[in-house]
DNA sequence: ACAATATGAAACCATTTGGTTGTATATATT
DNA sequence: AATATATACAACCAAATGGTTTCATATTGT
């Protein structure tokens, strides 16, 4: 199934309910198959299918330990989806409140920022 | 095909590229069907399939006018991505990569930053 | 060595998806 | 009134998707 054309990017990775679930359940484990599995009803193939697309998509990591394949978390790619939705904040948003967020939740420092033209 | 139990949510509706390009063409302006179809190499049914997915999901929204039918983006569903995301955030989180993106996205101006440590 | 466990992989299947064409209907335009 | 335009809707189709079952293989544990 996992085709080396990276068939899976993130926006269809995330798309099905399936996998989503897979994605919180591997936060901060690292989990086999089989216990991932044990979350659902439906058989270890069909979950195994859903990580080989999770994979492809680069949101988690497998490695074999022993008889296991270890799967993992691996969150980067979505950085991919938060910038596309950078683009839309705007229009539901102020842009500046995107900043307002990151000055409020930020701890040990101040943030400042100036806003300036640009010549054609 | 659009059942009234939404069968459509927002994950799904994104994960088409043609979705998304509809979704882009849309911001700011108010289209018609018509004239969202002559950005692509597809069928007018197509697209009008696609629109009525990106209704689902709530995505965008179209009111008839005349013989046309007029139709909006509706960014607000983004908003439960956005959630979704933030949730994940944390594990990849370099919080000042959001004000890249701020300046990244920014088309006619600069953004300067200063950050400068704030005593505890 | 043998049985149990964990995964991989192939074959198969029903439904969904993403597109098409063809026809009907409503609204402008001349 | 007749024609052109814009959309709606139904029927159809191939390919993709999300699942299953079955069998093979590698690794433990006794």
């Amino acid at each position: 199934m996992a085709n080396s054309a990276e068939k899976y990017d993130v926006f269809q990775a995330i798309a099905d309910p399936t996998r989503r679930e897979v994605l919180r359940i591997l936060t901060g484990k690292e989990l086999p198959i089989s216990k991932i599995t044990s979350h659902f009803t439906m058989s270890r193939t069909a979950i195994a299918k859903h990580l080989h697309i999770l994979s492809e998509a680069k949101l988690v990591s497998g490695r074999k330990v022993g008889r296991e394949k270890l799967y993992q978390l691996q969150p980067e790619p979505l950085e991919e989806l938060k910038q596309w939705l950078s683009f839309y904040e705007q229009f539901w948003n102020n842009k500046l409140s995107i900043l307002k967020h990151v000055v409020e939740s930020d701890g040990g420092s101040r943030i400042h920022v100036i806003k300036t033209e640009v010549e054609k």
